[in-house]
DNA sequence: GCACCGCGCTAACCTATGTGATTGAGACTT
DNA sequence: AAGTCTCAATCACATAGGTTAGCGCGGTGC
């Protein structure tokens, strides 16, 4: 099944098997992509949205001097420009970092989906504000930690988020990041991102493992370091839905 | 008519009558707040969202040391919390700046709105994914200007989007916005967010003008201080809706 | 086999921003 | 009238992070 990490962790149980199968049966087809390409422009008017079933995905911004500014990190699960939907124009880019692997779904069907199955309606608007309660919290960890911060703050929640889809073997991010992504997404320069890995890696926090991969040591490290909480992503914890959705 | 503003200068041609009556008619009540002072808070459960009639308000995250960090500013017409609808609750706390007039719909009112009128529903959503396509922003601001760009960048959102709902005379802004405010949403010092603005005054870029507003001497200016580009408001510009929402 | 290139890594130096302290104006209390 | 706040505005000093340059390694192309 294609689709069977959406939301997985979080309103999982909430999705009845039809609405599942509805989803699951609204893919139009597949598309594999290769490491570090462009699949949505800003600006471009787009009529499908993605779900994106392996690989990981990077949205960003990109300034006059061409300077790049990450915004988000997709993973198997995510919608990838589903805000697409309502918007018909993306205001940044989306790209490939590793080979990926996406289910395409058109906006008509995404139309269909809503006016049939209401609840899966409000999950799909969900999945889309889980984006942006990341964003808040990229904007948190920007404002308000150093660049170790901000880097053990990225890593924590990527953990937590593959942890949630299963993804997670305990010991390696399986992310291949290069240091240079991290800067453009901790708004660091790629020397700086050096220094604070050293740094982390001094205290035993992580190390490199090949293939651009981290090996996590100390999580709870990690966590302290970037002041990670994760309730924010809506899959355990104080935010979580404790009650049935209101269907 | 309380929700007139609401998409005011986005899809506001795009919500037929019908639909503005009814959204107008789920207003349970309408509330008055004083400033400064908290509307909702992280973590607890709501079953009502708020559309901000009058005033500004803030939203913000707070980390362990009680530094505060701005994650959103919100005018007439914006809903303060939508996104409370299909999250139950909120990862951050929503509080006034000034004195404010809110307009109260329960989260049942919501649903049944987004059965009966299902374009209206699109409409809602999309309100809430230009709080994230606005979270993006910040986050490009934070991670790629210095401190006196990411001053002129707010100023220049704040001033776009009055613009927007008509709420802007053409040289105040009139948000009292405090330089710890500003500090607060740009993640710098109060000491610092005092320097930026020296040099923006110094520049002519802009000017206090008594109880906390500015005076906007030279617009064009600020915006390019602040690399702005507003069209990721989505109300001029490459991507504004040029067709018909598909309904 | 050699040249190249991207990436991680480091060092020396410079600058933007943080820190801590002080001052003065205006509002509000008592 | 005196005391107390809060906020804008500074200053002197400390430091996180930017800049520029360079090195070595491994992959890739010729």
């Amino acid at each position: 099944m294609l689709t069977e990490l959406f939301l997985k962790g979080r309103l999982r149980h909430d999705l009845n098997e039809e609405e599942r199968s509805a989803l699951e049966n609204a893919v139009a087809r597949t598309i594999e992509i290769r490491p570090r390409v462009t699949l949505v422009e800003r600006g471009q008017l787009i009529q499908h949205s993605y779900y994106l079933v392996q690989g990981t995905m990077l949205r960003h911004i990109d300034d006059r001097r061409g300077e790049r500014q990450l915004v988000g990190v997709n993973i198997p699960g995510d919608f990838v420009d589903l805000h697409g939907y309502a918007m018909k124009r993306l205001d940044h880019d989306v790209g490939s970092l590793t080979g990926a692997i996406l289910a395409q779904i058109s906006h008509r069907k995404i139309t269909e989906l809503i006016d049939s199955y209401p609840h899966l309606g409000r999950a799909l608007w969900f999945s889309t504000l889980l984006d942006a309660a990341m964003h808040r919290e990229w904007i948190f960890g920007l404002g308000r930690l150093n660049a170790e911060g901000r880097i053990a703050h990225l890593i924590a929640e990527l953990i937590e988020r593959l942890r949630l889809v299963g993804l997670y073997d305990g010991s390696v991010l399986p992310i291949p990041l290069l240091q240079r992504d991290y800067a453009e997404a901790c708004g660091i320069t790629p020397v700086h991102a050096n220094r604070s890995f050293r740094t982390l890696r001094e205290r035993g926090a992580l190390r490199p493992c090949g293939e651009g991969r981290m090996e996590i040591l100390d999580e709870e490290l990690i966590r302290r370091l970037g002041e990670f909480d994760g309730s924010y992503l809506y899959g355990t914890g104080e935010l979580a839905l404790r009650t049935l959705h209101d269907r």
